[in-house]
DNA sequence: GTCTATATTATGATAGAC
DNA sequence: GTCTATCATAATATAGAC
């Protein structure tokens, strides 16, 4: 994928890498779709635990919320290919199965929680618990992650002109959303 | 492109869809990837021209800015496969000629000077006037277009969860790069 | 400027031997 | 669990007739 582009992953590339012939590849997986929706299962899981691990570890609020986007950034930096299948959608036919969605629904609710705890801590205002808020931090991390990976997807994260400026629109977060009062953690 | 993924152009289905045989495309088109580079020259092209005239019929610095994004997220979305080979490279072995690149040095040339005049306005501080900011409004506009693109490709600009924030986030450029002095256009 | 015919190469998938 | 053989399909590209 990362040499003939997502969609130009082939079982017959697969079985030659592998020192194999094409047909035994059938005995592992039923078609090259069920193969893509493996691959796109198992990043959404690795993704998912690499997310949750940062955040439990950092704390609540928007300290929770930053350490988690830093990590999901580093994931996908590190792992483009399978990003793009899970993010971008870039295999015409594909449809990820309801099983291979799961772990990206439970990341949506644990990414809701994280901005209700930082209005809940004052860090940012009420309006930041909603949906809006949820997809304007998709809309940084989005941008980020795909000028990174288009122009320079071979620094790794926390280098080169885009993945640095993650946390400095973070920062204005609160510009967005600004508390009522001027309470701090 | 547009059924298949920009990677699943193939001369036989232009022909099939001209009424044509394949072998007569050859006449006008040294190859695949030649027809690549025409389709990337004149978007770039067509994008180039909608933004600067909306730029120009917006008057200078910040109002030119907002008004040259929104008319390339429109123009974009309207061309959705376009602007991805355009600006995703989505085509492993495709690399466009310098003469399809040449109005894309063009419309960032006209971004940063939009950037400039907003610092000469007092619209934003003077460290707008910069590379960086330059990527800071790269990364809106790739986040919003990159969304909408994936998640709602058939809504119109404007419309739906993400397009609607571009102009909120242009609005938070002054906190990013605050003025100086508090004096307004 | 269009066509037929063809070369070359590749794919996903199945049947069935071992 | 691996293989050979095969089916059906598709692609880019060229040669050369008309």
């Amino acid at each position: 994928m990362g040499e003939e582009g997502v969609n130009g992953l082939t079982l017959s590339e697969v079985a030659r890498r592998l020192g194999v012939q094409p047909p035994s590849l059938y005995k592992y997986v039923d078609s090259l779709m069920a193969l893509y929706d493996q691959l796109f299962r198992r990043g959404m899981q690795a993704h998912l635990e690499v997310m949750r691990v940062a955040m439990e570890q950092a704390g609540t609020g928007l300290d929770a919320l930053n350490a988690g986007l830093d990590a999901s950034g580093r994931w996908c930096l590190a792992n483009g290919p399978i990003a793009q299948l899970m993010f971008w959608r870039p295999v015409p036919r594909f449809e990820p199965s309801a099983d291979a969605m799961a772990p990206s629904v439970e990341m949506v609710a644990i990414q809701r929680r994280a901005l209700a705890d930082a209005v809940a801590l004052g860090q940012l205002g009420p309006k930041a618990d909603s949906e809006q808020a949820l997809y304007v931090v998709s809309v940084f991390i989005a941008g980020v992650f795909g000028q990174a990976l288009a122009n320079e997807p071979d620094l790794p994260w926390g280098t080169g002109r885009f993945t640095p400026l993650l946390p400095k629109l973070m920062d204005v977060l609160p510009a967005l959303y600004p508390p009522s009062s001027t309470k701090k953690k």
